[in-house]
DNA sequence: GATGAATGAGGATTCATTCAT
DNA sequence: AATGAATGAATCCTCATTCAT
């Protein structure tokens, strides 16, 4: 039933790098957690920088496919269009739920790594945002959304916004309180989309 | 008319923080790039982390100074609260512009530190949270919000947009290309007040 | 056709230990370059100080047998003499051409290998001084050359000579420029002996 | 009276060098030998490549400065020659007696380190090789010797010649033996200039 | 206040060797 | 015979911190 060394490594990694951060973590944390010695870390990964990089280049790849599900292929109206957004959003709250740790260093400890491992974070988030770009172009095409003319700029505010929930929501101090998971994503998301789509202000009647 | 050593070792280190990363700085680069020797550093601070702490500690005060000049007083109408969100954005879009390494320290780096380190950083960001708390619930009793019984909740989506604007326009990729300060924060802030306040689908006419 | 893996192991060490020196040689470049397993290397070596010692071993034996090819028996002439002599450093030069990593490692890389390999290098230097100087006795016997009451410091003598020349001429850095081995061969051998029996002066005539 | 740390360093470094060879040589032995700590090694060297590049730099200078003493100046018969050689023969074998870890590095050792390293110390003989090449063209210009139009030639001979000798003669298996320096090498450089102008068969009447 | 040499624990990486298959 | 994953001691180097001057 042992699963593949190389494949535990990367899971006990992630788990530290997003626990202690990917300097606090020294390679003989991992292979401890592991239960290997310090050479087998070595058999399979060429140095600490690498395994992360790994990590990272395969969690853009799981992140990138939530994401795309999200891309809007046919016309609809503005009710359509809050349902495929709180699809989205839950999906990406559920999919951050259950890679936590993933999530923690992509979002929020990856930028204590060595220059590296910052550029590949960085490049994911603009994966990501480059995405929503589409997306938001695309409503725009589909004559969901006014064109304002600055798809870029809104397409970062998105990413900023839904970067910043899900860092506070998932990992933030808020966390550390009760949280019944999936209730509570439903929540979390209504009042999100809401957000999204009508700001505090809102459209009165909703909820 | 040279500067006091103490200020100058903040400064620096401020900057090298913001720009390597806290685990990435040695207190040999801050004391290199200061001037002084490397025993210097150490007549002043106990340690590389009190000379950390220290900086989020007058980070912490100069930021929450800038939130609380928008603590809502007295009684509005909406457009006078979109005044004054577009005025408490704008003071924090160029507080950020003028402190921009310790932005970037707070919200960025600040994850890639120690225990002592992220902690203190955490704690920054709740009380700017706090304060949004604060601010909401002010509005509401002032009747310019509907109490929609989520102050927290709100606090945080909102503090969470924030700082993920903050993050991703002073200091993300966008920030390489051309950006002209002022005008630029003016049009930036339009766009996220309009944002903050009716969404993506907003209030048809503005703009 | 497969050759042997173990004679394979051994020739690849060779090149690798003449090439790179015998520590920064890895058992894993051997295997690599072999194309064989790294646990294969262990099934016919001990150690990768064994290899080591095997390769010095064999070569010290075919070594010897060259240079007692050159051993004097009958009484000669001055000419005979010379005529003996550079058979013997024609021999050398060829062996050391067809055999050029192995003449590397014996003498110039040897010396970089841990105590043993060192020692081992020795006692073939040894063992040819050896050699020379049972040459350098039996001339002296037949009255082939005066006795000058010093035939071990003259063996030394000869031995620094030769092995000095060979470390040159075939590998050193008159070896990067084209070379022409067979004529150069004997161009060089000619003006070794030379240089062996009359010295930079010489006598005059030769030539 | 303690000595400046750093020539210390290179000094012990240079006995082990010398002694187990470059890479046998821990930096943690260097720096027990030494009696500082093993920080203090990097206080002054950046690396174990650095200070055995800086140890076979000086050794150069220091080598080629006894050379460079022989180099012909005037006119003068064969017996002015053979002074002349005999002192720089005398020469180089005390420096080598004196400096005995530094020739042990440069002529047998050397060849053991890393690529830069191995590439320094041939450099330090080409160097050699061509003061060799320049003295003997000057002779010949000065109609001391004849010429025999193959200067490069011979200073490549002379050279192995000479190095061959030290190499053996100082810490050659000779040397474990008793050996009484200075007699000594009044001795042995008699022989080796002997050698070096007339050859095994040499000019009958000497010693 | 300031210097800079010295410290040494700690961390990443290497590599000869072992062993179950 | 052969494989290749696993081992772990050994080694180079880093860097926060100390201290004599």
């Amino acid at each position: 039933m042992k699963q593949n060394t190389k494949e535990l490594l990367l899971e006990v990694a992630l788990e530290l790098f997003a626990t202690k951060g990917y300097h606090a973590t020294k390679v003989s944390d991992i292979v401890k957690q592991a239960g290997v010695a310090q050479g087998t870390f070595y058999w399979y990964f060429t140095s600490k920088e690498e395994i992360g990089l790994e990590i990272i280049e395969k969690g853009k790849k799981k992140l990138l496919k939530v994401v795309r599900k999200g891309y809007r292929k046919e016309v609809g109206n503005v009710s359509d269009m809050l349902q495929s957004s709180k699809r989205l959003m839950q999906n990406l709250l559920l999919f951050g739920d259950s890679n936590r740790n993933l999530m923690i260093f992509l979002l929020l400890k990856g930028q204590g790594g060595e220059e590296k491992i910052r550029n590949a974070v960085s490049e994911t988030i603009i994966s990501i945002e480059t995405e929503f770009a589409k997306n938001i172009q695309r409503a725009i095409e589909l004559n969901m959304l006014e064109d304002r003319d600055c798809v870029e700029l809104q397409a970062q505010i998105l990413t900023s916004f839904i970067i910043g929930i899900m860092s506070r929501w998932l990992f933030g101090p808020m966390n550390q309180v009760d949280f019944k998971p999936t209730t509570s994503i439903n929540e979390v998301t209504e009042e999100i989309v809401r957000y999204e789509f009508f700001g505090l202000i809102g459209s009165g009647g909703k909820k």
